[in-house]
DNA sequence: TTGACAAAACTAATCATATTAGTTAAAATA
DNA sequence: TATTTTAACTAATATGATTAGTTTTGTCAA
């Protein structure tokens, strides 16, 4: 019986992100999630040190699961392969983890060590996953600097309702991947043409 | 004397644009913004409803100037002059008048009318920038969808602090509006090859 | 000029939330 | 079992949004 009672920062996380998913990033307070666990707010404090710090560990248990997914997904594979699995598993996460994704979108603090070793973590993974596509390494990080100001501008366009033509968001979504790939190729072609000259 | 001392919405939101560039758009409260006013915070309600209703008006009189300066910029121009031209526009107002971009795309409600309608005829002006690029609509909504989320994309994750690598951000986005270009030029290649089979 | 009216300020009060301080109970451990 | 640590609690403070009710002030017509 007394399994299950322990309080633990997962289990915060876990009650907060219930209620982001109930009423949003912006509306979690820790009034509520002491609410969820059945506890008065002070005694949140014996566990995190503040709502921001909150964010912050959130922030970090996201990209952690984030960072998992987008490593899965393109193991093994390569060239525009990879870049599609990625960005797949990027949407999919974004759909079916919503409130992670803001959680780690939205970290009070990206420059904390422990979150932004990740990032650039993830960077350097997108970074390899170029070499089909770019030779130097800064036109590699271009490159990635692309796709992912294109799959975060997507999701969070999405995600705030913004695309309200009725144009089917899974086929633009699609059409801008095979764009983006297919601006990757013809850099590579005119890169080979210049090399002949 | 008793000229400038008026009290209108629009020095409201001034007050407010001052505070955000100094604190950020989360910290944006009425009581500092009665204090920049020299006002009382109950004050600020004989003009306002509230502190999200301000956020409101402030998302629409920023994409009310956001429209304007994407209008003005596409003015006279066709194909990809006009995509480069648009693009150099938004990311100089990002840079310029940053709390204006960010309190036009964290609008508490993007759905409010009159916001909403500024938004549609900004969509339908990319729209027509891209008739050269694609001959469908629904092709001409997926390449504005693609240049949007590249843009707020691009934006969004400059503004955080997320380009770390050392690599210039400037020559990044230039690398990467060419890309799309790109792809938006393949594109159409490929639909000629496929006319003429 | 003056009295009525409307606008816009004010004070007082309420409520929600974060956070700190200090206390206590319960669990773990020596 | 005695001690120590953990994690809950109550009480209190501070900040901020918001409402109610009052007062001031500026405008405008008689």
């Amino acid at each position: 019986m007394p399994r299950q009672e322990k309080l633990s920062i997962e289990k915060i996380i876990a009650a907060s992100i219930e209620i982001i998913d109930v009423k949003g990033y912006n509306a979690l307070t820790l009034a509520d999630v002491a609410k969820v666990l059945k506890i008065k707010p002070p005694s949140l404090y014996n566990h995190i040190s503040g709502l921001d710090a909150l964010r912050q560990q959130m922030g970090h248990y996201a990209m952690t699961a984030f960072y998992d997914a987008m490593t899965t997904s393109a193991f093994g594979k390569s060239g525009s392969e990879a870049i599609y699995a990625v960005s797949d598993a990027y949407m999919q996460f974004v759909k079916e983890r919503t409130s992670l994704y803001q959680s780690m979108t939205r970290v009070p603090n990206e420059s904390e060590p422990a979150y932004a070793a990740l990032n650039q973590k993830l960077t350097s993974m997108l970074t390899q996953l170029m070499a089909h596509y770019a030779e130097s390494e800064s036109d590699r990080i271009h490159c990635v600097r692309g796709l992912r100001s294109l799959l975060y501008g997507f999701a969070a366009i999405e995600l705030e309702g913004g695309f309200r033509m009725a144009v089917s968001k899974s086929e633009s979504f699609q059409y801008i991947l095979d764009l983006y790939i297919k601006g990757l190729e013809s850099n590579c072609q005119s890169r080979k043409l210049e090399n002949n000259h």
